[in-house]
DNA sequence: TCAGAAAGTGAACACTGTTCACCAAATTAG
DNA sequence: CTAATTTGGTGAACAGTGTTCACTTTCTGA
């Protein structure tokens, strides 16, 4: 161990830091464009210009390289739908941007999302406690966080039903981004796909889904429930 | 070629269509339990003792196989909703069963559910013509028209916006169906994900969505629209 | 009965992720 | 300043993978 508790990184860990940067450049190049079937060790070996063993030095696994491109890439996700979130903007507008906002970020890198979204879990887990606090501090959990507030605002400025739980809320909204993100990047001309051939261009379509999403948070003043509230 | 126009399957034929169905029973039981990171042509070959050669007399490659699982999967599925459709109940309970049917089916086969939305496209298809085509045709294409149904049957039944494209619409649902479908698969333990302590179990939640989602689609009588219609 | 097709095989090819003994260079300790 | 030790990097190997191909056996249609 170096033991060097100075704040500048110096000599020998500059070097370190630089080839580790190298790999995941190379990593982000080849994933984005070829996603985890094109991303082979020896392949990155090549294009950085080092032996295949090398890469171990830097990383433990190949997923464990991955599993840091999907986190730089969440990481960025978050960035920018906590910064739309407090824009300066009528809570409409902001609200449908984080929506339309995550789906197009999801869009740009269609590969890491979906790595992100790939590891099926076969068995239930049973745990419950404790994996809160986990995924509250993750950028999934944080992107989540700013879901919530968004419905909480909603509700506070009367036009979200106020009878609805904010999390629930917040998770049934993100599961409708995930979804048509998840659409949009296996089936591309999704929102063309239609028997007449009036076109419709993925942007229109995302505002079109935001927009109903949001509709059924909405407030009537009456009780427009089909039914439900979560019961057993 | 056995030039055979009888209507008998008949000696040979049987024999090879026996073999045929063991390779993707073995394979739909370890690809049930462990995806496709668990089935490989030699286990499966070992697992219904031949060679692993032999299996590429039935198939062509791996990806054809596990295309077939994709396929019976996606026939059930459709079968299901198809069902549930027709049943004879009020319209609020077959529009919220065939979303919660949905998902509730895919989350008996995660792997399959997941296999068949796991080839990302990266660069975007040029193509649109012909393809609503191939779609309406396909499982999944005859599974989205039931939907397309569905939002019609509501509009007329003046529980739906009029003015909303069925279309459009049943695209919208199906996103957001298989958002949930999706984040349940992958984060077993997604509804129970809240800080308090309460549980809420995945049926509970899956109606909760349900229900977002087609008071999304109702008519209040009164333009409730966010702002939007789709213009470009 | 017999030619030809179909079914099945084992060895090989070209990959993959990963490990391990080894070597050289840089860093640290005495 | 030298000696010891950690670190960075390597090539060969292991155990897998999907797939192909020459080959044999078995069955079938005329």
């Amino acid at each position: 161990m170096p033991t060097d508790l100075s704040l500048e990184p110096s000599p020998a860990e500059r070097r370190r830091l630089k080839v580790r940067g190298a790999i995941i450049e190379a990593a982000e190049r080849v994933f984005a464009k070829e996603g985890e079937a094109g991303l082979s060790i020896r392949r990155l070996a090549e294009e950085i210009d080092y032996s295949p063993s090398a890469i171990y030095k830097y990383f433990g696994s190949k997923e464990e390289l991955i599993d840091e491109l999907k986190e730089v890439f969440f990481e960025r996700l978050l960035s920018r739908v906590g910064k739309i979130s407090c824009a300066d903007a009528p809570f409409s507008e902001r609200g449908r941007a984080c929506v339309t906002t995550y789906i197009v970020t999801a869009m740009e890198r269609p590969h890491h999302y979906a790595a992100a979204f790939s590891n099926v879990q076969g068995a239930p887990v049973p745990v419950q406690t404790k994996d809160w606090e986990a995924f509250s501090k993750s950028y999934k959990g944080r992107a989540f966080g700013v879901l919530v507030d968004m419905v909480r605002e909603g509700q506070s400025l009367g036009v979200f039903d106020p009878e609805l739980d904010p999390y629930l809320s917040a998770k049934s909204v993100w599961a409708a981004s995930h979804g048509l993100a998840q659409l949009m990047t296996h089936l591309p001309h999704f929102p063309a796909l239609l028997p007449t051939d009036q076109p419709v261009s993925a942007s229109a379509f995302i505002a079109f889904h935001a927009d109903l999403v949001f509709r059924g948070l909405q407030w009537s003043g009456e009780a427009r429930h089909f039914d439900s509230t979560p019961e057993d």
